[in-house]
DNA sequence: CGATGAGTTGACGTTTGTCAAGGCCGGTGG
DNA sequence: CCACCGGCCTTGACAAACGTCAACTCATCG
């Protein structure tokens, strides 16, 4: 039974591009132990202000970290889909600068500093991996940060639009130009430093102009991928180089 | 005459707690040969876009982290101050997503993901300080794009005040509430994600308000600490414990 | 002594948040 | 099966915050 379900994990991760399966491989041959948690749909994993360190690895599914200023505004600043690693908090202090929220339900690894500082190859390999997981989000950080601090709506929303179509794209959670976010506008006004009705209006704006295409809550289908670059300020191909971890394992 | 130099450059990093000394110790122990780098004010050191894959570490100086949106706009999304660290690329396709510039004259170490990947006990210490510093820069980095995505102008300036105060105290480099930024109103903007007027009017406001004085050009006092913090929706020691890098060596 | 660059202040326009109202949809209980 | 309720999306009206432009001062440097 446990072995199949291991199966089923195995499988669907082969069709993951890189990330988690690679790391699960490594993870489990170094610690055989380690099982995968679970987590639904609006769950908190990890709370702002706890204590600890830790990595997480995301098997499935779509994590948010995120931050709140004061009054109760939430801002998301980051998002974790299948495949994406991420160091939690390291350090004596260990206080989460954030928190860390599950989108929909999600599979993910949870582990430590020390699981992975041994001498064996595979730890270095996990090492290399992680780094480069690090270098990504910070990379994705900053562009992010950049359209919100000098770029409007619509340079905001079509970034972000683009970002989770190139990070959704690469594990293969695509078709042509249309994508699945399981996020309210509201999230994504979360996550790009807008209001909820403004993120609307500029979505619907776009719709318009014909720039996008929406279907359902959630499904969103870029029509004039160049428009929306241009809105954003962004080379698709120098981004999908810079936002997305590549190693060479 | 090398000697000497040296000599100098250890004495004075002794004065600073924790960071560079540690680093530098430990680097020196690994790689003998490696040598301090400079830059000066202006310089930049590292550009956007350009291919390369390396650690920072700041000795003695002020760098920023920027990155520049299509028609020009400058963004600083972080600061590194004496001891700080950062990996700027990482990966296989190795292209820096953001510039790395001196602020003002400025010494530190670049050196690369291999030479602290090694079985050496000294290594596996700096890769725990790299992961440390990794960790705090995030914290910072994200405590920033919260306020400048959901914060008016006056958060926004005093959260940055708050920052450089905390970062600049830990590294000895406060009297009292005073202490020197090399930036200019333009770069405090950048930083602030806010036009260089608006930094103008809203220091002025904190100054009318008896909140912080100015002396010369980039001499800065906070007066009263608990209205800025208010302002900036920050508890000065849950700040303190989450964007300073703290190691157990 | 002119030139340059930074800081300061005022006037004005634009962008965006807030508030409010209505529509749509899914879930829940009668 | 229907009524009700609560989220979420949508749209309009209005107000506030901020960027832009422009003019001026001041310090520094050649």
């Amino acid at each position: 039974m446990l072995k199949a379900e291991k199966r089923v994990h195995v499988d669907k991760l082969v069709a993951v591009p890189g990330g988690s399966r690679v790391v699960r491989n490594l993870l489990l041959q170094l610690h055989p132990r380690l099982h995968e948690c679970r987590a639904e749909a609006g769950e908190i994993i990890a709370h702002e202000g706890d204590t600890g360190s830790f990595f997480v690895v995301v098997v499935q599914g779509w994590i948010a970290l995120t931050k709140v200023l004061d009054g109760g505004e939430t801002a998301i600043f980051d998002l974790m889909l299948d495949g994406d690693a991420s160091l939690i908090a390291s350090g004596r202090s260990c206080r989460l600068p954030y928190s860390v929220e599950a989108l929909n339900d999600v599979r993910f690894f949870m582990f430590n500093d020390k699981m992975i500082d041994g001498p064996e190859p595979e730890a270095a390999t996990l090492r290399r991996y992680m780094r480069t997981a690090n270098t990504a989000l910070l990379a994705r950080t900053s562009e992010l940060l950049l359209r919100i601090g000098h770029g409007n709506a619509e340079t905001r929303v079509a970034y972000a639009l683009i970002e989770l179509f190139l990070r959704l794209e690469a594990i293969g959670q695509t078709r042509g130009f249309q994508f699945h976010i399981p996020m309210t506008q509201r999230q994504l006004g979360q996550f790009t430093g807008l209001s909820n009705v403004h993120v609307c209006r500029t979505l619907r704006r776009f719709c318009r102009k014909n720039l996008v295409r929406t279907e359902g809550r959630t499904d969103i289908q870029i029509t004039d991928i160049n428009s929306i670059c241009a809105l954003a300020g962004v080379d698709l191909d120098d981004l999908r180089d810079e936002i997305l971890p590549r190693m060479a394992v």
